[in-house]
DNA sequence: CGCTCTATGTGCATCAATGCACATGCCGTC
DNA sequence: GACGGCATGTGCATTGATGCACATAGAGCG
């Protein structure tokens, strides 16, 4: 009936890996030593190898045995995610109101705060443009523009939203199947996810300024949600904003110590915008946003 | 020693949702009809609810099993790569390969598609542009344009991906709230989360084309990321495709058996580029992916 | 060095899962 | 209406997985 790995198998060995002794194991998950031996030596006749060896501290992982604890993690929180399924006014503005900002903390901050402003105020019709831009140097037919990077524009008023970081990731799967490098040079050996240059308007964004390596193959897309999955698929390490993936187990960090590169949003407006109701809203409700959840910022 | 679902059981529904009968997934999985029924039956009471229902041509999911299934599919999909792991291949695919895609897609489909082909062929490199657009009538400078609605060029070739839904979803904390409309006509008391009319080339996929009320209020997005997560903060009512929210217990589908509208996706490429290697491996790798996870489409 | 404790592995008994034979119900054809 | 074929469910026998008791090995302490 087994053609695939044995997924309760997969997941024993990921609680040896987390424990590193049978008994511990044993006791965790309501069975005997005995079994769990077992169970393992089983997994290591499917997978034609073996996972596990001694050491000083307890069993460690060998490269299959890596290979099949990311597969596990994934299995556990793909049913961790199944078990969790079986579980929200007053000065009421209203009219358009337009905002131009990045996909990713678009979707993250800015609709969420947009949702909550607009749920308060159900007359206040709102129009999201995404578009990973720098801040216009002309009149951009906006009322609010939430740009990364440098804002320097004389005719408007920059408002300093937060700070997030770029760092490096990759999948758990990635990292056990290929390594992760130990120096930055030595992230020219793996695969790149990242924006494309050609595209890219915001060039701190791309690995071009990065100064990393030339990488071995190169995973380009536009949108950072496809760069996302892409990481979360395999393809190497990304440059990724820190929020969109810190504390999600499909992501492992990469050189957290040897490169990060912290990017200031701003929220732009001129003056004229400033004087509505409606833009002063919009930016208490994004400054509200990344307050509370400044620690996902940080991450 | 359970406390989460089965995953054994999990891909025995797979195989049931897949195949209709529960002699047919015995056949498959060299068991016995009886095991099949007896392992359906288990995995209900773990879950607390039916997952199958009869019907003229076989076992249903109900909502529950179909939520089940998603979680099987991304097990089957972890284990398979797992397995795949362990024997690899050699028809080496190298260069640059340009896809423009939807966002919304891409992000789902291709960007996992194209990581599955590059991880077996390293050296293949991938740019995606995300843009929702029609079908260029022009040289566009991409190898592969994955496009959604009518794709009328004569001088490239289309060749049929999937087709996928629109659906009006809301989220259940809204629903709880202020209800859900019991007609159409009752839509236009709710506030509406769509694209931006004005930046739409495909109007298919805008509120305009579908005829439904002018709403209360309107928060209108260039990115799907965005509505979607609009929607998930209760934003009101919103216009998306299937395979973002189906199965995700944020979303609740509203006046469904009133309101739908299909729509097809092509791969659309000139011959010039059909007669590469590469584009050819793409395009096999969409309708892998799009033919293994055709539930996600239809759901 | 001897003793104790902990960790893992072996053999036999027990228990849970599965196979097999049969029963029941439904649908289609003659 | 009767018959045949197919789909699913029940009861008992068989098989495979697990528990229990014991054995062996290694590490740490006196």
């Amino acid at each position: 009936m087994r053609r695939l790995p044995n997924p309760d198998d997969l997941l024993i060995l990921l609680t040896v890996a987390r424990l590193g002794r049978f008994n511990a194991v044993a006791e965790t998950l309501g069975t005997t030593h005995t079994t769990i031996s077992r169970r393992i030596l089983a997994l290591d006749k499917q997978l034609g190898g073996r996972t596990l060896e001694r050491s000083p501290h307890g069993w460690e992982l060998t490269e299959l045995g890596a290979s099949a604890v990311a597969a596990a993690e994934a299995i556990e929180e793909t049913l961790g995610s199944l078990a969790g399924l079986i579980g929200e006014d007053q000065n009421a503005l209203s009219g358009l109101v337009r905002i131009s900002t990045s996909d990713g903390f678009g979707a993250e901050f800015v609709a969420p705060a947009l949702v909550r402003l607009q749920r308060r105020h159900p007359l206040l019709n709102v129009e999201m443009l995404s578009a990973t831009r720098k801040v216009s140097q002309n009149r951009s037919g906006v009322d609010l523009e939430v740009v990364v990077g440098r804002a320097d524009v004389s005719s408007a008023q920059t408002i300093f939203l937060a700070n997030y970081f770029l760092r490096l990731y990759a999948s758990p799967g990635y990292a056990a199947e290929l390594g992760l490098p130990e120096t930055l040079d030595g992230v020219g050996q793996h695969g790149f996810v990242s924006y494309v240059e050609s595209a890219l308007q915001v060039e701190e964004l791309g690995h071009r300024s990065s100064q990393l390596p030339m990488p071995k193959s190169s995973f380009q897309a536009t949108s950072i949600f496809a760069q996302v999955e892409a990481v979360r698929r395999g393809a190497g390490i990304g440059l990724l904003p820190n929020f969109m993936v810190a504390g999600k187990p499909d992501f492992v960090p990469v050189l957290a110590h040897d490169f990060q590169r912290q990017l200031p949003i701003w929220a732009v407006a001129r003056p004229e915008s400033l004087r509505s109701e409606r833009v002063q809203a919009v930016i208490a409700a994004l400054k509200e946003e990344v307050h509370q959840r400044q620690e996902l910022l940080a991450a």
